[in-house]
DNA sequence: CCCAAAAGCTAATGGCATTAGCCTTCCCAC
DNA sequence: GTGGGAAGGCTAATGCCATTAGCTTTTGGG
């Protein structure tokens, strides 16, 4: 032990990622990202809590990453033209990070740790709604109706699972302006 | 040994299947599977071939079902009315089997064992969808965004990815109805 | 310059998957 | 009926991984 190797649990979180990204959740291992690290396993201890502990700080990164991404993309657009970016962004992320996706919370709201950065989406969502003047639940209901929309392809389109690749760029396009039409049309 | 237990691989998947709905897809293992059958571990594989293997053969099971369940509810039925009866019965399936959901396959075309079992749920689609007169890849596009829209609601609502559980029944429908309002308005 | 907290390390434990090799049950051909 | 081989089970052994305990070293502030 010349000198430390200076790990803190953003290095950590950083290399991790890094192996989602190259070989999938499911090679998420302490053991690998403590190699990678060029660190004893039971040192990664000192800055995560258990490997549960770094599945969700990895989530919490991803989700923190997306929304930011589908913000920057959002901003100065309003009407149809938020939505159709915000939707095109949020698939091109997930399409830059096929195997990261699958890292991401389903269910943010639940975790205390990653309850935050969920509320920061849904309010994206929500914010580029407004300009439709949705009152209460039926802002609800429009909100989730995007969600199923992105989770749903994007889940699918990440891990292969349309048949053929062909065309899907207007499958995706057909289900924004699908969206888009039905909120106009009940609005 | 008396007597041996008469395992077959139909009753070690039923005892996976079981696993699964109690306890999720991450409690699945070789050492729980054999603790329920009443068997040492490593008998198991004169059933299985791996964990892995197990996994593959759950998931088959699981998209059998979810595509028989939906086909006994679409026959009888066509148009709008078969479309709709199609939609719902997918939901109240993993609404049944929340934990299940998580074991079916998302990418059944590219697995040799659950290839068949893919096609035949496709199938089923595009067989509701017959009425509409779609052709070609329109037929295709209709397939992907009904299966973007009842896997999207499925995945989340079975993970308890929505916030609130309140009016999950009325986002369903929307979603239902803008699916229907879509295909009628591009037909 | 000292010393306590922080960051690493090694050793040990226990769960799980998997493989090898052995024993017993079953059933079918004779 | 029966004998023998295939099928179904078992124990033992290996190896990977997470986790805990307890020790050592570095480091930065007083």
């Amino acid at each position: 032990m010349a000198v430390r190797a200076g790990l803190t649990t953003t290095k950590v979180v950083d290399a991790a990622l890094e192996l989602v990204d190259e070989q999938g959740v499911e090679a998420l291992t302490l053991a690998a990202v403590a190699a990678r690290t060029g660190v004893a396993t039971p040192s990664l201890y000192k800055h995560v809590a258990s490997l549960g502990d770094l599945r969700d700080l990895v989530g919490l990164r991803v989700l923190e990453d997306l929304t930011a991404r589908c913000t920057e993309t959002v901003v100065g657009r309003s009407g149809d033209e938020a939505v159709r970016a915000l939707m095109h962004a949020f698939r091109a992320y997930v399409q830059e990070h096929p195997k990261r996706y699958a890292a991401a919370p389903m269910d943010p709201l639940h975790d205390e740790l990653q309850r935050a950065a969920g509320l920061k989406f849904m309010e994206l969502v929500l914010a580029t709604l407004r300009s439709y003047g949705l009152e209460g639940s039926d802002a609800v209901h429009a909100t989730r109706r995007l969600r199923v929309i992105v989770h749903g392809f994007a889940s699918i389109e990440a891990s292969g699972g349309f048949g053929l690749p062909e065309g899907l760029d207007d499958t995706y396009d057909q289900l924004v302006r699908m969206y888009l039409d039905d909120l106009r049309g009940k609005s």
